[in-house]
DNA sequence: TGTATTTTATTTGTCGACAAGAAAAATACA
DNA sequence: TGTATTTTTCTTGTCGACAAATAAAATACA
């Protein structure tokens, strides 16, 4: 922690600082730089930010209204662990999402819905070339997001989001140990999603959003069943 | 509002205020006593529960993250509209999670799970035989989030909560106009669900959970809107 | 030395007060 | 009378301080 963020911060918009707060723990807690675990204390990140608990308190609510922090009364908050036991019931409800967001936005998409899906194509792609893994994870999530807003059902999204921001974490453990083969492919994949939704054809999109995804967890499947690792945090 | 409510709690248990404001506007809004659109006035509320406005700042940003109430900045806090214009998508979506949980319930169910299944169920077939509409409507949800439940997969059934207590809003509207044909109807549907989980047949528990979506979901779109069904075979 | 009890320390939960922002009301001005 | 501007009012957002709850440390006691 260094002292100049305090000093440099007298004046800032009113009903700003909670945004601030919680866009950046969420961002660390999902790029695990906050990993698993980690204590989180009001006092500390109201000294970091130069304000009171009062809005860190609210930024903290609303982390543990989406499970990305848990809280024990009166005493001590801290960083949701990521439950590897359970890790198939998210495959599951990610792989679901999966199909059913693609299939809508297939049926429902509007032109300016593929232009801004395109646009976060490249900067996969962009990330992809240059290796930057952080940015691969978060371009990922950012392009499947966009393909679920095009269907235009917001409660899918609303799940979605969640689910991939939960990938997200783990994709970050994924790619901390392989760094290399397969982004290329999914790449090319999500050329075909985009060509299946561009066409409208609602079946094509719904199998190859499932065959996308159930190739995602099964590589992430096969790595966490070799490795047989269940506790990776301090 | 009356005075007796403040006199009375001078004391009370550290932590339990959030909760108890939490809960009960909750209930409030989903069951229509305060509509859409009412005002929500902290210093009204804090001075209704007799604590200070930050507990029920907690409370109302909690609630705020479930989309049940809506806050303009530095403004006014009002209970969210029902969006009458996109209806299509909350079915869509609990058609969906109606047929995924209820097949997950035949797959994973415990012994134990049928026995609060069954107790759910008890309490509806009594809320309908009395013409408790109140009742009827949230012992319903409660039958359906403990099939989900059973279900063990905490994304999909944190979904279907969410997608319960807002239909809860609208089957409210629908019952006060309706008060009397369907219901015994829902009953031997239910008592059809709880068969097919107690066999483990997950096939028939994804059609009479997916005919029975529909089914409600049917009436209550003659009285609204409807068009453009989303159907997909698992 | 090992265990039970008291004390301290640390962190959260709650409070009352004040300031900022925005709408509503009041005023000025043509 | 109608419009622009100022003033007031009302609600939320933020703050600093204090109290409660719990864990850790210190002490008493066998």
């Amino acid at each position: 922690m260094t002292d100049t963020d305090t000093a440099t911060a007298p004046e800032r918009k009113r009903g700003s600082g909670v945004k601030m707060v919680y866009d950046l723990l969420r961002d660390e807690i999902l790029d695990l730089v906050l990993p698993p675990g980690s204590p989180i204390d009001e006092v500390q990140l109201a000294e970091r930010f130069g304000m009171s608990r009062t809005p860190i308190r609210e930024a903290l609510v609303r982390l543990s209204g989406e499970g990305l922090i848990e809280t024990l009364p009166n005493r001590s908050t801290m960083v949701s662990n990521i439950d590897f036991l359970n890790l198939n019931t998210l495959f599951d409800a990610l792989v679901l999402m999966y199909r059913v967001t693609t299939r809508l936005a297939a049926q429902y998409h509007r032109p300016e819905d593929l232009v801004i899906i395109r646009g976060f194509h490249e900067d996969y792609a962009a990330a992809v070339q240059s290796r930057d893994t952080l940015a691969m994870i978060a371009t990922n999530a950012a392009f499947h997001a966009a393909i679920a807003d095009a269907g235009r059902n917001p409660y899918f999204t609303g799940l979605f989001r969640r689910l991939l921001d939960e990938a997200r974490r783990i994709l970050r453990l994924y790619y901390q140990s392989y760094e290399e083969q397969f982004p290329q492919r999914f790449v090319e994949e999500h050329a075909e999603i985009i060509a299946a939704i561009e066409a409208r054809d609602v079946e094509a999109a719904d199998r190859i959003g499932k065959a996308h995804a159930e190739q995602i967890v099964l590589q992430v499947q096969k790595l966490f069943s070799r490795d047989g690792r269940l506790d990776i945090s301090l």
